[in-house]
DNA sequence: GTCTATAATTCGATAGAC
DNA sequence: GTCTATCGAATTATAGAC
Protein backbone atom coordinates (compact mmCIF):
# COMPACT_ATOMS: atom_id res chain seq x y z
CA UNK A 1 0.00 0.00 0.00
CA UNK A 2 1.50 3.08 -0.90
CA UNK A 3 -1.91 5.42 -1.22
CA UNK A 4 0.17 7.76 1.64
CA UNK A 5 3.40 8.32 -0.76
CA UNK A 6 1.82 8.50 -4.03
CA UNK A 7 -2.14 8.70 -3.64
CA UNK A 8 -3.04 6.96 -6.81
CA UNK A 9 -6.45 6.86 -5.63
CA UNK A 10 -9.40 5.63 -7.62
CA UNK A 11 -10.70 9.16 -7.45
CA UNK A 12 -7.78 10.01 -9.51
CA UNK A 13 -8.47 7.30 -12.54
CA UNK A 14 -12.32 8.77 -12.36
CA UNK A 15 -10.83 11.99 -12.72
CA UNK A 16 -9.05 11.48 -15.42
CA UNK A 17 -11.03 9.43 -16.82
CA UNK A 18 -13.78 12.09 -17.18
CA UNK A 19 -11.39 14.59 -18.35
CA UNK A 20 -10.15 12.03 -21.01
CA UNK A 21 -14.17 11.63 -22.12
CA UNK A 22 -14.88 15.28 -21.96
CA UNK A 23 -12.42 16.15 -24.53
CA UNK A 24 -13.30 13.49 -27.33
CA UNK A 25 -16.85 14.85 -26.97
CA UNK A 26 -16.08 18.65 -26.83
CA UNK A 27 -13.90 18.02 -29.69
CA UNK A 28 -16.66 16.27 -31.48
CA UNK A 29 -20.03 18.01 -30.64
CA UNK A 30 -18.45 21.58 -29.45
CA UNK A 31 -19.07 22.84 -26.07
CA UNK A 32 -23.13 23.29 -26.22
CA UNK A 33 -23.95 19.66 -28.12
CA UNK A 34 -21.62 18.13 -25.71
CA UNK A 35 -23.74 16.99 -22.80
CA UNK A 36 -22.62 16.57 -19.40
CA UNK A 37 -24.44 13.23 -19.87
CA UNK A 38 -22.80 11.80 -22.33
CA UNK A 39 -19.44 12.57 -21.47
CA UNK A 40 -20.74 10.79 -18.21
CA UNK A 41 -21.94 7.90 -20.05
CA UNK A 42 -18.36 7.72 -21.79
CA UNK A 43 -16.49 7.50 -18.70
CA UNK A 44 -18.50 4.67 -17.46
CA UNK A 45 -19.74 6.97 -14.48
CA UNK A 46 -22.75 8.59 -13.32
CA UNK A 47 -23.34 12.34 -14.50
CA UNK A 48 -23.19 13.74 -10.91
CA UNK A 49 -19.95 12.64 -10.53
CA UNK A 50 -18.68 14.88 -13.44
CA UNK A 51 -20.29 17.99 -11.39
CA UNK A 52 -18.89 16.61 -8.05
CA UNK A 53 -15.54 16.75 -9.65
CA UNK A 54 -15.67 19.68 -11.90
CA UNK A 55 -18.32 21.67 -10.37
CA UNK A 56 -19.95 22.78 -13.78
CA UNK A 57 -19.76 22.34 -17.49
CA UNK A 58 -17.79 25.41 -18.21
CA UNK A 59 -15.13 24.66 -15.47
CA UNK A 60 -15.43 21.30 -17.10
CA UNK A 61 -14.52 22.53 -20.63
CA UNK A 62 -12.10 25.01 -19.35
CA UNK A 63 -10.01 21.96 -17.82
CA UNK A 64 -10.54 20.00 -20.77
CA UNK A 65 -8.74 22.65 -22.93
CA UNK A 66 -5.76 23.77 -21.27
CA UNK A 67 -4.07 25.00 -24.01
CA UNK A 68 -0.18 25.22 -25.11
CA UNK A 69 0.65 25.21 -28.48
CA UNK A 70 4.13 24.54 -27.50
CA UNK A 71 5.01 26.77 -29.96
CA UNK A 72 8.83 26.60 -30.95
CA UNK A 73 11.64 29.59 -30.30
CA UNK A 74 11.66 31.29 -33.37
CA UNK A 75 14.85 32.66 -32.78
CA UNK A 76 16.24 28.68 -33.29
CA UNK A 77 15.23 28.67 -36.63
CA UNK A 78 16.65 29.52 -40.04
CA UNK A 79 14.53 33.20 -40.99
CA UNK A 80 13.53 31.86 -44.35
CA UNK A 81 11.91 28.48 -43.21
CA UNK A 82 10.17 30.05 -40.39
CA UNK A 83 6.66 29.77 -42.70
CA UNK A 84 6.95 26.07 -43.31
CA UNK A 85 8.15 24.73 -40.10
CA UNK A 86 5.44 26.97 -38.39
CA UNK A 87 2.87 25.12 -40.67
CA UNK A 88 4.56 21.90 -40.26
CA UNK A 89 4.26 22.18 -36.46
CA UNK A 90 0.51 22.83 -36.53
CA UNK A 91 -0.43 19.90 -38.48
CA UNK A 92 1.88 17.37 -37.08
CA UNK A 93 0.01 18.65 -33.76
CA UNK A 94 -3.52 17.91 -34.34
CA UNK A 95 -3.11 15.35 -37.07
CA UNK A 96 -2.12 12.53 -34.45
CA UNK A 97 -5.28 12.55 -32.57
CA UNK A 98 -7.75 15.74 -33.53
CA UNK A 99 -9.87 14.94 -30.41
CA UNK A 100 -7.10 15.51 -28.09
CA UNK A 101 -6.08 18.83 -29.57
CA UNK A 102 -7.21 21.46 -27.87
CA UNK A 103 -6.54 24.46 -30.25
CA UNK A 104 -9.31 22.38 -32.12
CA UNK A 105 -11.61 22.01 -29.36
CA UNK A 106 -11.19 25.69 -28.96
CA UNK A 107 -12.11 26.36 -32.64
CA UNK A 108 -15.10 24.34 -33.37
CA UNK A 109 -16.97 26.19 -30.29
CA UNK A 110 -15.29 29.43 -30.73
CA UNK A 111 -17.64 30.71 -33.51
CA UNK A 112 -21.01 30.29 -31.31
CA UNK A 113 -19.69 31.10 -27.87
CA UNK A 114 -18.17 34.03 -27.28
CA UNK A 115 -16.15 33.31 -23.81
CA UNK A 116 -14.59 30.81 -26.02
CA UNK A 117 -13.40 33.11 -28.98
CA UNK A 118 -12.35 35.18 -26.04
CA UNK A 119 -10.31 32.53 -24.63
CA UNK A 120 -8.79 31.72 -28.39
CA UNK A 121 -7.75 36.00 -28.32
CA UNK A 122 -5.97 35.08 -25.48
CA UNK A 123 -4.07 32.50 -26.86
CA UNK A 124 -3.01 34.34 -29.48
CA UNK A 125 -1.91 36.84 -27.48
CA UNK A 126 0.37 35.22 -24.89
CA UNK A 127 1.41 32.31 -26.97
CA UNK A 128 1.08 33.25 -30.57
CA UNK A 129 2.27 37.02 -30.68
CA UNK A 130 4.94 36.87 -28.65
CA UNK A 131 6.99 34.29 -30.89
CA UNK A 132 6.61 36.82 -33.86
CA UNK A 133 7.50 39.42 -31.60
CA UNK A 134 10.84 38.00 -31.50
CA UNK A 135 11.15 37.97 -34.77
CA UNK A 136 9.99 41.65 -35.87
CA UNK A 137 11.03 44.33 -33.34
CA UNK A 138 8.23 46.65 -33.73
CA UNK A 139 5.58 45.74 -31.40
CA UNK A 140 2.71 46.83 -33.81
CA UNK A 141 3.94 45.51 -36.84
CA UNK A 142 4.69 42.45 -35.41
CA UNK A 143 0.93 42.18 -34.09
CA UNK A 144 -0.51 42.85 -37.65
CA UNK A 145 2.27 39.75 -39.07
CA UNK A 146 0.57 37.75 -36.23
CA UNK A 147 -2.66 38.39 -36.78
CA UNK A 148 -2.35 37.62 -40.95
CA UNK A 149 -0.59 34.30 -39.95
CA UNK A 150 -3.71 33.61 -37.62
CA UNK A 151 -6.05 34.26 -40.43
CA UNK A 152 -4.29 31.56 -42.65
CA UNK A 153 -3.83 28.85 -39.71
CA UNK A 154 -6.96 29.00 -38.32
CA UNK A 155 -8.30 28.69 -42.22
CA UNK A 156 -6.27 25.91 -43.00
CA UNK A 157 -7.58 24.48 -39.50
CA UNK A 158 -11.34 25.00 -40.10
CA UNK A 159 -10.78 23.35 -44.05
CA UNK A 160 -9.02 20.58 -43.05
CA UNK A 161 -10.77 19.61 -39.66
CA UNK A 162 -13.64 20.83 -39.50
CA UNK A 163 -15.32 21.70 -42.60
CA UNK A 164 -13.47 18.55 -44.14
CA UNK A 165 -13.29 20.58 -47.73
CA UNK A 166 -12.20 18.03 -49.99
CA UNK A 167 -8.97 19.06 -52.01
CA UNK A 168 -8.00 20.12 -48.32
CA UNK A 169 -8.45 17.03 -46.74
CA UNK A 170 -7.32 15.14 -49.90
CA UNK A 171 -3.91 17.75 -50.32
CA UNK A 172 -0.93 15.68 -48.59
CA UNK A 173 1.01 17.42 -45.49
CA UNK A 174 3.51 17.93 -47.60
CA UNK A 175 2.17 19.53 -50.46
CA UNK A 176 0.26 22.06 -47.41
CA UNK A 177 3.85 22.57 -45.74
CA UNK A 178 5.14 24.04 -48.90
CA UNK A 179 2.24 26.36 -50.02
CA UNK A 180 0.71 27.63 -46.81
CA UNK A 181 4.31 27.88 -45.61
CA UNK A 182 5.58 29.96 -48.14
CA UNK A 183 2.08 32.17 -47.07
CA UNK A 184 3.34 32.25 -43.63
CA UNK A 185 6.72 33.22 -44.40
CA UNK A 186 5.67 36.33 -46.59
CA UNK A 187 3.51 37.37 -43.42
CA UNK A 188 6.46 36.81 -40.85
CA UNK A 189 9.46 38.63 -43.07
CA UNK A 190 7.64 39.88 -46.63
CA UNK A 191 7.35 43.60 -47.26
CA UNK A 192 4.03 45.61 -45.30
CA UNK B 1 -51.90 29.48 -53.33
CA UNK B 2 -52.01 32.10 -55.19
CA UNK B 3 -48.84 34.18 -55.15
CA UNK B 4 -48.89 35.77 -58.19
CA UNK B 5 -52.62 37.24 -58.30
CA UNK B 6 -52.34 38.59 -54.51
CA UNK B 7 -48.74 39.66 -54.01
CA UNK B 8 -49.35 41.88 -51.06
CA UNK B 9 -51.20 39.73 -48.38
CA UNK B 10 -50.47 40.36 -44.94
CA UNK B 11 -48.57 36.97 -44.70
CA UNK B 12 -46.47 37.84 -47.19
CA UNK B 13 -45.33 40.85 -44.37
CA UNK B 14 -45.26 38.34 -41.72
CA UNK B 15 -43.47 35.81 -43.82
CA UNK B 16 -40.78 38.35 -44.62
CA UNK B 17 -40.38 39.74 -41.24
CA UNK B 18 -39.63 36.00 -39.75
CA UNK B 19 -37.33 35.80 -42.34
CA UNK B 20 -35.33 38.69 -41.27
CA UNK B 21 -35.27 37.99 -37.93
CA UNK B 22 -34.31 34.60 -38.66
CA UNK B 23 -31.19 36.07 -40.20
CA UNK B 24 -29.95 38.24 -37.98
CA UNK B 25 -30.81 35.54 -34.74
CA UNK B 26 -29.20 32.99 -36.86
CA UNK B 27 -26.28 34.83 -37.84
CA UNK B 28 -25.35 36.56 -34.28
CA UNK B 29 -25.76 33.59 -32.08
CA UNK B 30 -25.69 30.22 -34.44
CA UNK B 31 -28.04 27.57 -35.39
CA UNK B 32 -28.36 25.70 -31.93
CA UNK B 33 -28.51 28.92 -30.17
CA UNK B 34 -30.88 31.06 -32.58
CA UNK B 35 -34.67 30.05 -30.61
CA UNK B 36 -37.93 30.28 -32.64
CA UNK B 37 -38.75 31.51 -29.90
CA UNK B 38 -36.53 34.49 -29.82
CA UNK B 39 -36.89 34.81 -33.63
CA UNK B 40 -40.77 35.64 -33.20
CA UNK B 41 -40.44 37.80 -30.19
CA UNK B 42 -38.11 40.12 -32.51
CA UNK B 43 -40.63 39.64 -35.25
CA UNK B 44 -43.24 40.86 -32.67
CA UNK B 45 -45.67 37.57 -33.93
CA UNK B 46 -46.70 34.41 -32.14
CA UNK B 47 -43.82 31.52 -32.14
CA UNK B 48 -46.34 29.00 -33.14
CA UNK B 49 -46.59 31.37 -36.48
CA UNK B 50 -42.53 30.74 -37.63
CA UNK B 51 -43.98 27.03 -37.62
CA UNK B 52 -46.91 27.68 -39.44
CA UNK B 53 -44.75 29.20 -42.30
CA UNK B 54 -41.78 27.38 -42.32
CA UNK B 55 -42.82 23.65 -40.61
CA UNK B 56 -39.44 23.63 -38.43
CA UNK B 57 -36.63 25.27 -37.71
CA UNK B 58 -34.09 23.44 -40.04
CA UNK B 59 -36.20 24.30 -42.77
CA UNK B 60 -36.56 27.97 -41.46
CA UNK B 61 -32.69 27.97 -41.57
CA UNK B 62 -32.82 26.71 -44.98
CA UNK B 63 -34.97 29.38 -45.93
CA UNK B 64 -33.00 32.52 -44.28
CA UNK B 65 -29.37 30.70 -45.90
CA UNK B 66 -29.81 30.91 -49.59
CA UNK B 67 -26.33 31.83 -50.80
CA UNK B 68 -25.31 33.61 -53.92
CA UNK B 69 -22.15 34.83 -53.48
CA UNK B 70 -22.53 36.24 -56.66
CA UNK B 71 -18.79 35.81 -57.50
CA UNK B 72 -17.29 37.95 -60.43
CA UNK B 73 -17.07 36.53 -63.66
CA UNK B 74 -13.27 35.48 -63.52
CA UNK B 75 -12.58 35.32 -67.20
CA UNK B 76 -13.56 39.50 -67.53
CA UNK B 77 -10.70 40.33 -65.08
CA UNK B 78 -7.32 40.85 -65.80
CA UNK B 79 -5.46 38.05 -64.70
CA UNK B 80 -2.84 39.51 -62.36
CA UNK B 81 -5.63 41.59 -60.35
CA UNK B 82 -7.63 38.47 -59.11
CA UNK B 83 -6.76 38.15 -55.82
CA UNK B 84 -7.22 41.54 -54.87
CA UNK B 85 -10.72 41.77 -56.72
CA UNK B 86 -11.68 38.38 -54.98
CA UNK B 87 -10.76 39.49 -51.43
CA UNK B 88 -12.23 43.50 -51.99
CA UNK B 89 -15.39 41.27 -53.34
CA UNK B 90 -16.00 39.24 -50.15
CA UNK B 91 -14.95 41.79 -47.86
CA UNK B 92 -17.20 44.17 -49.57
CA UNK B 93 -19.83 41.95 -48.81
CA UNK B 94 -19.80 40.85 -45.56
CA UNK B 95 -19.15 44.38 -44.38
CA UNK B 96 -21.98 46.28 -45.25
CA UNK B 97 -24.15 44.29 -42.67
CA UNK B 98 -22.41 40.98 -41.31
CA UNK B 99 -25.99 40.40 -40.08
CA UNK B 100 -27.30 39.79 -43.27
CA UNK B 101 -24.62 37.92 -45.31
CA UNK B 102 -25.18 33.88 -45.54
CA UNK B 103 -21.53 33.11 -45.64
CA UNK B 104 -20.76 34.45 -42.23
CA UNK B 105 -24.07 33.08 -40.93
CA UNK B 106 -23.21 29.32 -42.25
CA UNK B 107 -19.55 29.55 -41.31
CA UNK B 108 -20.83 30.31 -37.61
CA UNK B 109 -22.99 27.21 -37.63
CA UNK B 110 -20.73 24.82 -39.74
CA UNK B 111 -18.25 23.92 -36.98
CA UNK B 112 -21.02 22.39 -35.05
CA UNK B 113 -23.58 21.26 -37.07
CA UNK B 114 -21.96 18.63 -39.88
CA UNK B 115 -25.26 19.52 -41.84
CA UNK B 116 -24.51 23.25 -42.43
CA UNK B 117 -20.77 21.70 -43.12
CA UNK B 118 -21.97 20.18 -45.66
CA UNK B 119 -23.74 23.23 -47.19
CA UNK B 120 -20.55 25.29 -47.66
CA UNK B 121 -19.05 22.31 -49.16
CA UNK B 122 -21.49 22.44 -51.52
CA UNK B 123 -21.20 26.03 -51.90
CA UNK B 124 -17.63 25.70 -52.59
CA UNK B 125 -18.11 23.10 -55.01
CA UNK B 126 -21.11 24.86 -57.42
CA UNK B 127 -19.74 28.31 -56.68
CA UNK B 128 -15.97 29.10 -55.92
CA UNK B 129 -14.33 25.97 -57.46
CA UNK B 130 -16.24 26.55 -61.26
CA UNK B 131 -14.55 30.38 -60.86
CA UNK B 132 -11.26 29.18 -60.43
CA UNK B 133 -11.83 26.50 -63.49
CA UNK B 134 -12.54 29.41 -65.45
CA UNK B 135 -8.79 30.38 -65.64
CA UNK B 136 -7.08 27.15 -64.72
CA UNK B 137 -7.80 24.21 -67.21
CA UNK B 138 -6.96 20.99 -65.49
CA UNK B 139 -9.61 20.44 -62.95
CA UNK B 140 -7.99 18.78 -60.35
CA UNK B 141 -5.24 21.83 -59.71
CA UNK B 142 -7.98 24.10 -60.10
CA UNK B 143 -9.60 22.22 -57.30
CA UNK B 144 -6.91 22.42 -54.82
CA UNK B 145 -6.22 26.21 -55.71
CA UNK B 146 -9.82 26.81 -55.14
CA UNK B 147 -9.20 24.99 -51.51
CA UNK B 148 -6.38 26.84 -51.14
CA UNK B 149 -8.25 29.85 -51.56
CA UNK B 150 -10.81 28.72 -49.23
CA UNK B 151 -8.39 28.41 -46.91
CA UNK B 152 -7.53 31.95 -46.56
CA UNK B 153 -10.56 33.53 -47.15
CA UNK B 154 -12.51 31.63 -44.77
CA UNK B 155 -9.32 32.14 -42.53
CA UNK B 156 -9.95 35.78 -42.62
CA UNK B 157 -13.80 36.10 -42.31
CA UNK B 158 -13.41 33.89 -39.45
CA UNK B 159 -10.49 36.22 -37.77
CA UNK B 160 -12.13 39.38 -38.54
CA UNK B 161 -15.54 39.28 -38.32
CA UNK B 162 -16.36 35.73 -35.72
CA UNK B 163 -13.12 35.84 -33.23
CA UNK B 164 -12.71 39.22 -33.50
CA UNK B 165 -8.87 39.16 -33.56
CA UNK B 166 -8.00 42.48 -32.47
CA UNK B 167 -5.15 43.23 -35.22
CA UNK B 168 -7.22 42.26 -38.13
CA UNK B 169 -10.74 43.79 -37.13
CA UNK B 170 -8.24 46.64 -36.67
CA UNK B 171 -6.72 46.71 -39.97
CA UNK B 172 -8.24 48.60 -42.89
CA UNK B 173 -9.92 46.91 -46.10
CA UNK B 174 -7.28 48.12 -48.24
CA UNK B 175 -4.32 46.67 -46.08
CA UNK B 176 -6.07 43.35 -45.96
CA UNK B 177 -6.80 43.98 -49.81
CA UNK B 178 -3.08 43.96 -50.09
CA UNK B 179 -1.40 41.63 -48.38
CA UNK B 180 -4.37 38.78 -48.56
CA UNK B 181 -5.08 39.23 -51.97
CA UNK B 182 -1.23 38.74 -52.71
CA UNK B 183 -1.84 35.37 -50.62
CA UNK B 184 -5.12 34.56 -53.41
CA UNK B 185 -3.33 35.53 -56.25
CA UNK B 186 -0.24 33.47 -55.36
CA UNK B 187 -2.89 30.14 -54.93
CA UNK B 188 -4.32 31.07 -58.20
CA UNK B 189 -1.44 31.48 -60.71
CA UNK B 190 1.67 31.09 -58.60
CA UNK B 191 3.86 27.91 -59.37
CA UNK B 192 2.29 24.72 -57.87
C1' DG C 1 -17.30 7.75 -3.51
C1' DT C 2 -21.05 6.51 -6.05
C1' DC C 3 -25.64 6.53 -7.39
C1' DT C 4 -31.02 7.59 -7.23
C1' DA C 5 -34.29 10.88 -7.63
C1' DT C 6 -35.73 15.05 -8.85
C1' DA C 7 -35.90 20.10 -9.10
C1' DA C 8 -35.93 23.96 -12.31
C1' DT C 9 -35.41 25.52 -16.99
C1' DT C 10 -35.71 25.73 -21.68
C1' DC C 11 -36.96 24.44 -26.21
C1' DG C 12 -39.35 22.55 -30.37
C1' DA C 13 -43.64 21.34 -31.77
C1' DT C 14 -48.90 20.54 -31.61
C1' DA C 15 -53.93 21.25 -30.85
C1' DG C 16 -57.52 24.09 -30.97
C1' DA C 17 -60.27 28.46 -29.88
C1' DC C 18 -61.47 32.84 -32.00
C1' DG D 1 -54.49 34.28 -39.82
C1' DT D 2 -53.28 34.85 -35.16
C1' DC D 3 -52.85 33.61 -30.57
C1' DT D 4 -53.47 30.70 -25.97
C1' DA D 5 -52.23 26.82 -23.78
C1' DT D 6 -49.64 23.00 -23.31
C1' DC D 7 -47.20 18.71 -24.28
C1' DG D 8 -43.00 15.98 -24.34
C1' DA D 9 -38.31 15.85 -24.34
C1' DA D 10 -33.82 17.30 -23.06
C1' DT D 11 -30.67 19.73 -20.23
C1' DT D 12 -27.95 21.52 -16.05
C1' DA D 13 -27.73 21.21 -11.41
C1' DT D 14 -28.94 19.87 -6.51
C1' DA D 15 -30.23 17.01 -2.38
C1' DG D 16 -29.58 13.14 -0.05
C1' DA D 17 -29.50 7.89 0.60
C1' DC D 18 -26.19 4.04 0.81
Amino acid sequence: MNDVQLPARRSDATRAGILRAARARFAGDGYQRATIRAIAADAGIDPSMVMRYYGNKAQLFAAAVDVDLRLPDATRIPPDRLGETLVAHFIQRWEGDPTDDALLTLLRSAATDESVAARLRDIFREQVAPVVLAVVADPAEAALRAGLVATQMLGLAMCRQILLLPPIVAATPALLVAHVGATVQRYLTGPL
